[in-house]
DNA sequence: CCTTGACCCTCCAGTTACTGGAACGTGTAT
DNA sequence: ATACACGTTCCAGTAACTGGAGGGTCAAGG
C-alpha cells in the first residue's frame, strides 16, 4: 500500500494528475482512509495503469481511454490500434510539411509587400 | 471596408476567431461603427494578418505572436525562425518514434501479465 | 507534550485558443 | 410589415491538467 506520493514516484505520474484521474473516475486508488482522506494505491493496480498509459500514449483522449479500459483488449488488438495510430502520425507529418509550405507561401507574400 | 463575415471569407479565418483576436487585442478591425458596434476591416490590414498567420503557423502561441508582431521582422528573419521550427519538428518526430517504442514496451509488459 | 517538516487533503482559479449558444440589434429586399 | 441574413455582447464549455490557498496528518526530535 503506497501513499499517493510514493505511487507517483513509482509510476512517474504527477500527484496532481493521479488525483485528477481519481476525480474523473478514470483511475481510483485501491483504498481511501475514511478518516484522513488519504489515497492508497496497491501494486495490483499497476497493470491497469500500464494499460491506461499505453492507450494514452497512442494519442487517445482520456474519454476514449476510459471506454477502452473497460474492454478486455488483447495485446494484438492494441498492436492493431498502434498500427492505425502510426498511419495517423504519418498523416500528421504530411500536415507538417504542408504547414511549412504555407509558411513559405506567406513569406513570399510578405516579401512582395516589403518591396 | 468589409464587414466581419466578408473579411472572414476573404482570409479564411472564422468570424468567432476574428472577434476573439479583437477581444485579446491581437488583431483589431480598422474601424468600429460607434452606433451598431459592427467591425469593419480594411485591405491594408492584410499584411499584418498574413504576418500573424505565418507566425502562428510556425507553431507559436498567440502571446508569442503578439510580441513578435510588434517587431519589424524581415522575411529573412522569419525564414530563420522557420528553420528553427523545422528542427523542432524533427525533434517531435523523434519523440513520436520514442513514444511508439514506449507503447511497444508497455504492450510487452501487458503480454507478460496476461500469461 | 510540543514543534517542525514533509506529506496529505479539498476546493477554486487559471491555462490555450477557441467554439456554441442565448438573446438581441441591424440592414436589405420584398 | 416582415422575413432573413448578418451583426452584436456575454456566458459557458472544451482537454487535461497545474498552481495556490488554507488546512489536516504523521513521524521524529527536543
Amino acid at each position: 500500500m503506497l501513499k499517493i506520493g510514493e505511487f507517483s514516484r513509482l509510476v512517474g505520474v504527477p500527484v496532481k494528475t493521479l488525483r485528477y484521474y481519481d476525480d474523473i473516475g478514470l483511475f481510483k486508488p485501491d483504498r481511501v482512509d475514511p478518516h484522513t482522506g488519504y489515497r492508497f494505491y496497491a501494486f495490483v493496480q499497476l497493470p491497469r495503469l500500464n494499460r491506461l498509459l499505453a492507450l494514452k500514449d497512442l494519442g487517445l483522449s482520456l474519454n476514449q481511454v476510459a471506454l477502452l479500459l473497460e474492454e478486455t483488449l488483447s495485446a494484438d488488438q492494441l498492436r492493431g490500434m498502434l498500427l492505425l495510430k502510426q498511419i495517423e502520425l504519418e498523416d500528421l507529418a504530411t500536415d507538417i510539411r504542408e504547414r511549412i509550405g504555407r509558411v513559405e507561401a506567406r513569406l513570399n507574400l510578405i516579401e512582395m509587400e516589403d518591396s
